[in-house]
DNA sequence: AACGCAATGTTGTATGACAACTTTTCCAGA
DNA sequence: TCTGGAAAAGTTGTCATACAACATTGCGTT
């Protein structure tokens, strides 16, 4: 059992200066989102490794939501609203089977949401959106699927309209982490409870056109706390 | 989900369905965390496919932080501990040079700090990380390097005290991106300046300590609502 | 038993080839 | 000249093989 700080410094990877020259010239605008990066063979040349090396940190960038690549076209700067922000919430979210995690997700929501519907209450922006997605929730009352789907949609819409593109990146992230594993059970959610967040939503809705942003917040904290109960007895009665 | 079929699905990656097997193994258990994965060849023949496939896939999820390797050794199932969270809001930062991002940034900071305050406040955890830190600010105030460092370390021991490991990560990733372009203006800060942000630490630290959560993220609120402002000014005088 | 050291296993990198697909080029025909 | 379309060239995806760099195992000598 070694592990004494040996000084095993691992040799720095081949890809790594690849990696750090390419950010640089992401960061500093000599490569910008749509540019097309130089092919494969070329960069082999420029920076005198194989193809493997170059793939290698192609792929790492890739992951990180820096660059997309095509086949047969090469390899593009993407921009950054791709939300990399959700797939690591997501894996964040993964690892624990304990639901502690679930409810750490619903807290995060919860103060984004609220700080939202604050924000659309005070500005000025059009609210067809948000309506339209509570109109189709009315309409879709009888079918689960659809239902909870429109509920989603109503969220998004409602932080879409307060302009905040960092609120908008994370609650995408935190709704496809809470989605997939919680979703399902929503289906089957009873009527008298469909109605309840129909008109709880109504609340909201009707703050934000009035352009209250204490009553807006304030019932949209009301409506995600009654959220996070629900998720809460729901992992207590699952162990 | 308006499912928007891309004409002519451009063939699974015979890597992803590797990823999703290995990601299930270890989601269900049957790898955890210090495991050490099969090796390469072994995972070629497993999943029929090229060395080449293989490695990419394990690049993908060590480049999520799932995996690491080990030359010579293998590669191994890591513990969640240092999510990508900053790396990505990080990256979503880095693009827009026009400073309204980091409003956007500083926002989020708001919410997740107030809220972790307050959550101190309630609880019962130790607050010696935090007092430390304190008083290692007030021991650098002549020094401005060392006095930033601490600020920073002050605000994620607040919120490692909150016990919130979600809050933790995502402030982790908000003080490395805002750090980079604001903890340099912030050297010059006048000794004036820096006087009042010790007071208003200490007027949140006090109130932690009397186990106030109301006056906790009140104090919390006042104290980054003025860091807001300092960055809004120092952002339009930029302009 | 303790130590030294070779054998073996594993990841990192290089090289070459072909498959799958996209973009460009160029030529025949109108 | 212009157009259509097929050939050509370019690019990423995958396979196969070989060796380098490093770690671990296990055997044999002391």
């Amino acid at each position: 059992m070694p592990s004494l700080r040996k000084k095993s410094i691992p040799t720095t990877r081949r890809s790594a200066v690849m990696i750090r020259s390419l950010e640089e010239k992401i960061r500093n605008g000599s490569l910008r989102p749509g540019d097309r990066l130089p092919s494969e063979k070329t960069l082999e040349k420029d920076f005198g490794v194989s193809r493997t090396v170059v793939r290698e940190a192609l792929q790492i960038l890739k992951s990180r939501g820096m660059l997309e690549s095509r086949r047969g076209s090469g390899s593009f700067v993407t921009s950054p609203s791709h939300s990399t922000i959700g797939n690591s919430i997501s894996w964040f979210a993964s690892l624990q089977e304990d639901g502690i995690l679930f409810l750490e997700l619903m807290d995060l929501r919860i103060l984004v949401e609220t700080e939202a519907a604050r924000l659309v209450a005070s500005g000025t922006s059009s609210l067809a959106e948000i309506e339209k997605q509570h109109r189709l929730m009315e309409k879709h009352r009888g079918n689960p699927e659809h239902f909870a789907d429109a509920d989603i949609e109503f969220h998004l819409a409602l932080i879409r309209a307060s302009g905040h593109s960092l609120f908008y990146e994370v609650e995408k992230g935190l709704m496809n982490a809470l989605g997939r594993s919680f979703a399902r059970s929503t289906h089957e959610i009873a009527p008298e409870r469909s109605a309840k967040v129909l008109a709880e939503h109504l609340l909201i809705l009707t703050a934000i056109e009035k352009r209250n942003p204490a009553a807006a917040s304030k019932a949209m904290l009301a409506h995600l706390r009654r959220s996070r109960q629900n998720l809460l007895q729901r992992i207590q009665s699952a162990d």
